[in-house]
DNA sequence: CTGGATGCAAACTCTTTGCACGGAG
DNA sequence: CTCCGTGCAAAGAGTTTGCATCCAG
């Protein structure tokens, strides 16, 4: 995974405050726009909420960042470089929990280009319940 | 799975004919409340699309309705005699496929209680990539 | 009749856009 | 110096809420 200043100037835009200051927030905790905007504030920064939402935008379209929907309808994101991994998230109290799966999602992946002509490039598995505290 | 006119009595809720009328468009196709209310528009009835929205609440706490997350920012619901299945998303031409996957994510829920005491009551699993067409 | 359901409009949340100014290259 | 990126404000989508009226029971 190149870093965000050299991917920033493979496609000739410019490095930013703004720009590297999001970059380094961007985790492996899947946060939303709001709350990414909240953090930069919390370190006395002020970058507006609109650019957060451009730049994320930008993120993405560089492959820097991806998006992970935990079914609030909000849209959540985090760096492309933590491993591909699954949510177990509590109805009560919002808590997310990262997990792997052992299933083999790959190879029904694979079945489904054979079955459908359907080419898979993405998948969103997340799992909703009671967490530990909530229970 | 009972139907929606015993739901409603036995809760004590009053048969309206909007929730008749809404209950009936409800499918196996997920909808968002948006393209509820334009079927309904298209069958020279009126509901409010307050009313839809108050309505699907309604429908979701009855446990006629189950809500579906494609990906896009915006619920859809479908009904929940349907069996559980997913979906493959076209990032192309937005079509939805139903699919079946045959990996036992059950297995793999009883593990998230056992190792993290996270009792799993629901699952997302949507594929995302290219359909037949858009290829 | 009476209280729950509806229509209508306004409000609210999340996200996008237009425009003038400011700073990276 | 240029013109891309930013802040600010306004606009847009999707959804929720307040309130007077309506109608199911």
């Amino acid at each position: 995974m190149m870093n965000i200043i050299d991917l920033l100037k493979e496609k000739e835009m410019r490095v930013t405050a703004a720009r590297m200051m999001l970059a380094d927030i961007l985790s492996d905790d899947p946060l939303s726009c709001e709350e990414l905007y909240k953090i930069i504030l919390e370190k006395n920064s002020a970058i507006d909420l609109a650019s957060v939402y451009r730049n994320i935008d930008l993120f993405l379209r560089l492959g820097y960042a991806r998006e992970v929907e935990l079914g609030d309808g909000k849209k959540r994101y985090e760096r492309t470089d933590v491993p591909h991994h699954h949510h177990l998230i509590c109805k009560s109290c919002a808590s997310i929990q990262d997990v792997e799966v052992k299933q083999n999602l790959a190879k029904e992946e694979e079945r489904f280009v054979k079955e459908y002509q359907f080419q898979v490039t993405q998948h969103a598995l997340e799992f909703y319940g009671l967490c530990k505290n909530c229970k």
